[in-house]
DNA sequence: GTCTTTTATACCTTTATGGGTATAATCGAT
DNA sequence: ATCGATTATACCCATAAAGGTATAAAAGAC
């Protein structure tokens, strides 16, 4: 049904901090301005996202997104 | 006519990898399988962007997008 | 200077994201 | 265990991204 990957850096930085603030999805969404089937897809790890819809929630935690060296980890699941 | 940015992370990261393999953007567009139109706005800066063909570009050259602490020079131009 | 290559801008079409809503499923507190 | 809140999945629609093509501008080689 849905092959998306929820353990990327992304998703996870996203819920890990919204879950440090107690706050809920659609609190994030509300606080960012972007739709709470945003925040959902985002957290879920859905591939296509828009890079600045990204940012306007990564934004909120004081952070954007950049290009960063493949980690190991990342280039040993994607067979690199 | 343009209001794009082109000195952001991103743009400026394709961009100078790129001279600095002497590619053309239509050879890296060939090489990454992303449209040659695609780089263009990539590199001028456009502002939306879908971030699995952004990572595709930043794959070619190692490199993947993730959320980084905005550095003081991107809050200042934000006026955070 | 001219000529060629590369890059930039503009228009058009197809496609899929983001948003909204509704419905399930899951988690929490009691 | 029930009941409420939160999260997950599915549908439809409007909008804009990605791609292609054509043209203009800029950069380089000579």
């Amino acid at each position: 049904m849905k092959n998306w990957n929820r353990n990327n850096a992304t998703s996870e930085f996203v819920r890990s901090r919204r879950k440090e603030s107690k706050m809920t999805q659609f609190e994030l969404s509300d606080l960012t301005g972007v739709g709470l089937r945003f925040v959902r897809d985002l957290e879920q790890g859905k591939p296509n996202l828009m890079t600045d819809k990204v940012n306007q929630v990564l934004l909120f935690f004081g952070h954007q997104l950049t290009p960063t060296p493949l980690s190991d980890e990342t280039r040993r699941s994607l067979g690199k």
